[in-house]
DNA sequence: GCTTTGGTGCTTTTT
DNA sequence: GCACCAAAGC
């Protein structure tokens, strides 16, 4: 294990390898080696004879990040990882259930459905329950379940409160696991209850665990929701050795259930825990690592660090003020340019902002200077329609019973199976009790349906039994799949699309094939059916970015979100503007406002040597022009480390652009971010203006909490 | 039964 | 200002 060089690591980062304690604690700051310190553990443990491969188990939050670690572990010990365990909590959760599913009350079968298949169940359900009312959301009855399966709640124990909206929801909650459970379909959050549950209900089968596993060893641990930690807590016990490795500073998914309060439950619930701190930083510049230690201080219950480094000072931030989003965007694209230009390769260079919606002005400036960028986290693979239809088949060829893809495919291509032919279809499964699948053959037996519907109905049906006895006849995945594309008429469908899209869905649909074909599982199967559900339901597990072709060098545009992790020489943070970051649904609540802060501290962090920052002056959002002041965190950086930049002679500013709102609000004698009081509502502060002359209003935050837009004219506003 | 028009409402995203 | 979803034409 020549890899293996401890020598190399520094005090901190030796003890946390090292340690024999039974639990360790790792609070690692940003770019202080966390991963290093990971992976070269689980190498030390071997080697030292504390562990052998086959009795680790390392979970993280993301396929990409278990894919690094298993390959960096191979480096080290100059082996494949042979028996070693490392994977996504919903990977290993998946490959328990398959390999237990009767334990786990599961059909041998089951497959995964994604969060696209359960929205439309959910939608589903809540027609076939004749629910109008507005109040229920499809979206926000998805988002209840979910958070219902995240704390570990079923149906029946969501407490019935006599409420009509709670009561509503959890009628089709109970609804929901019904229809899973009689279509062999388990969504992510079920993954995880439904591991946490085989514990629970098969100590003989915990028991064979904790016995084969001594060490287990838990990633990016600040992300863990509830079910997560219940399923580790009782696999690890009192028995096992756990090792938490994770920066409560950069808990960013909090609104997605992540608990960063695990963590100190971690040092209660695995008594005599040893933490060790890693605060050397080796990734950015002392200016760029001062400026997010100095945001991330205004936050507080932080576990506390304080990051170092050895680095030099560094350039300065920049910071550029652009009039309005163009021009703002236009900066950006002009300096990467001279930074390519000065030789930088593209790939060292990020730029990230707050929400989506952001890039497409982004984009524009970048083709216009013809600067290559690539953009992260679009629609993934596996989430693209096309893909989602071949899976679809396949699905059904594997399972009748599942409903969600029959729903889906059932007229993809159009076969003339409208929806009076599916609402009866419906109707007839839930009368029966049955799947849709099954309510078809009724139909079709009892002539229940029109004649040009039944024989569509018809030709559907024996297009599925003829795909079934070929497929299963097959032994290679990709003629698998390519018998599906083609004979489900997807490939002529989409070659006659017009346009781009179409030729681009035919090659999606081919890459699936290649996809297919490299597919190796790292499970046990007998049969190419087998095989075929189980690359079916890793794909659904699967972002598919394993598969990311490589272009030329370019530069990166991603969201706050998706860059932790990520680091890069040049990063650039657009849009550093109140109401966009913070966002606008944050800013109201404190813990909101902390979760945002940890948000820029992971977005500084990212940098390596040069940290730009830009915000506008002015800005269209949502089709009117908006007014946002420089974002808080800007104004967290102290002075000494912000330059600012003005380079107005290279732009000239339209002269009435923008101007005509400003005015307004000035010649009222009043300006954004300025104290008022109003006769009726108190006293707040102006946030925000639009409109213009007299058309001009203002948003006012008052003090007892409410915001306000306001007609400037009217409002009468008095300066404090 | 499929294609075009109008109304709404607007983070972040992995599995 | 756009994208997405639901109701009315071909």
């Amino acid at each position: 294990m020549n890899s293996l060089q401890l020598e190399k690591l520094n005090p901190q980062q030796h003890t946390a390898v090292t340690s024999e304690a039974q639990h360790l604690l790792v609070l690692a700051g940003a770019g202080s080696g966390k991963t290093r310190v990971l992976t070269h553990r689980i190498g030390w443990l071997i080697a030292a004879g504390l562990a052998s491969p086959y009795s680790v188990l390392a979970v993280t939050f993301t396929n990409k990040a278990a894919r690094e670690m298993k390959g960096r572990i191979e480096e080290l010990l100059e082996a494949p990882s042979q028996g070693l365990w490392i994977g996504t909590f919903h990977g290993l959760a998946h490959r328990l259930l398959k390999a237990h599913w009767q334990q786990a009350k599961l059909p041998q079968n089951f497959q995964v459905m994604d969060s696209d298949d359960q929205l439309r169940l959910v939608k589903r359900i809540i027609a076939e329950m004749n629910i109008t009312d507005d109040r229920i959301q499809a979206k926000q009855v998805q988002w209840f379940i979910g958070a219902q399966k995240d704390e570990g709640r079923r149906a029946q124990y969501v407490v019935a409160s006599g409420d009509w909206y709670q009561d509503t929801l959890k009628a089709i909650y109970t609804r929901y696991e019904e229809i899973c459970q009689q279509s062999g379909l388990v969504d992510f959050g079920e993954l995880l209850l439904r591991a946490h549950e085989l514990w629970l209900n098969n100590p003989e089968l915990l028991a064979h665990y904790k016995q084969r596993f001594t060490h287990v060893l838990v990633d990016e641990f600040q992300d863990i929701n509830d079910i997560q930690y219940a399923w580790l807590r009782v696999l690890v016990g009192n028995e096992l050795s756990l090792t938490i490795v994770g920066d409560d500073d950069q808990s960013i998914y909090g609104w997605r259930g992540a608990k960063v309060e695990n963590i100190q439950g971690f040092e209660l619930d695995f008594s005599g825990a040893q933490t060790v701190r890693l605060e050397q930083n080796y990734r950015s510049t002392a200016n760029i690592l001062n400026a997010a230690n100095a945001v991330i201080a205004n936050n507080n219950g932080r576990l506390g660090k304080d990051l170092w480094t050895d680095d030099d000072e560094g350039a300065p931030l920049r910071l550029y003020a652009g009039f309005n989003e163009q021009d703002e965007a236009r900066y950006i694209a002009d300096e990467m340019k001279r930074l390519i230009a000065a030789g930088t390769s593209p790939t060292e260079i990020a730029l990230l902002y707050r929400s989506n919606a952001q890039s497409r002005v982004l984009e524009e400036a970048l083709i216009h200077l013809q600067v290559p960028y690539r953009i992260y986290g679009g629609v993934r693979f596996y989430e693209r329609m096309e893909i989602r239809n071949a899976v679809a088949y396949l699905r059904l060829v594997l399972n009748r019973q599942d409903d969600a893809s029959m729903e889906r495919i059932m007229n993809v291509p159009p076969r003339g199976i409208g929806n009076k032919t599916f609402e009866s279809l419906r109707v007839m499964a839930r009368d029966q009790g049955c799947s849709l699948w099954q309510a078809a053959q009724l139909a079709l037996a009892n002539n229940a349906l029109a004649k040009r519907a039944a024989n569509a109905l018809q030709a559907f049906v024996e297009l599925i039994e003829q795909m079934d006895s070929k497929v299963m006849g097959l032994d290679d995945l990709g003629e698998m799949i390519d018998y599906v594309n083609k004979h489900s008429g997807m490939i002529e469908y989409h070659e006659k699309e017009k346009g781009e899209k179409g030729r681009a869905r035919v090659e999606n649909l081919n890459e699936l094939i290649t996809a297919a074909q490299s597919y190796n599982s790292e499970l046990d199967y007998d049969s190419s059916a087998e095989l075929l559900a189980l690359f079916i339901s890793e794909a659904s597990l699967d972002a598919g970015d394993a598969q990311a072709e490589e272009h030329e060098p370019s530069v990166n545009l991603m969201t706050l979100h998706s860059a932790k992790g990520l680091e890069f020489e040049y990063v650039f943070l657009a849009g550093m503007e109140e109401n966009l970051f913070p966002h606008k649904m944050s800013i109201a609540d404190p813990g909101g406002i902390q979760e945002e802060r940890r948000l820029a501290y992971v977005g500084i962090t990212r940098a390596r040597k040069e940290l730009t920052l830009t915000y506008a002056e002015s800005r269209r959002l949502y089709g009117s022009e908006t007014f946002n002041s420089l974002s808080r965190f800007v104004r967290e950086i102290p002075d000494g480390l912000v330059n600012e930049v003005r380079l107005r002679s290279t732009v000239s500013r339209p002269a009435n652009f923008g101007l005509q709102q400003q005015m307004a609000v000035e010649d009222s004698g009043l300006s954004i971010g300025q104290r008022v009081a109003h006769a009726m509502f108190g006293e707040g502060t102006i946030t925000n203006a639009e409109g213009g002359g007299a058309q001009t209003r203002v948003h006012v935050a008052f003090d007892d909490g409410t915001e306000r837009v306001l007609m400037l004219q009217y409002a009468n506003l008095q300066p404090v």
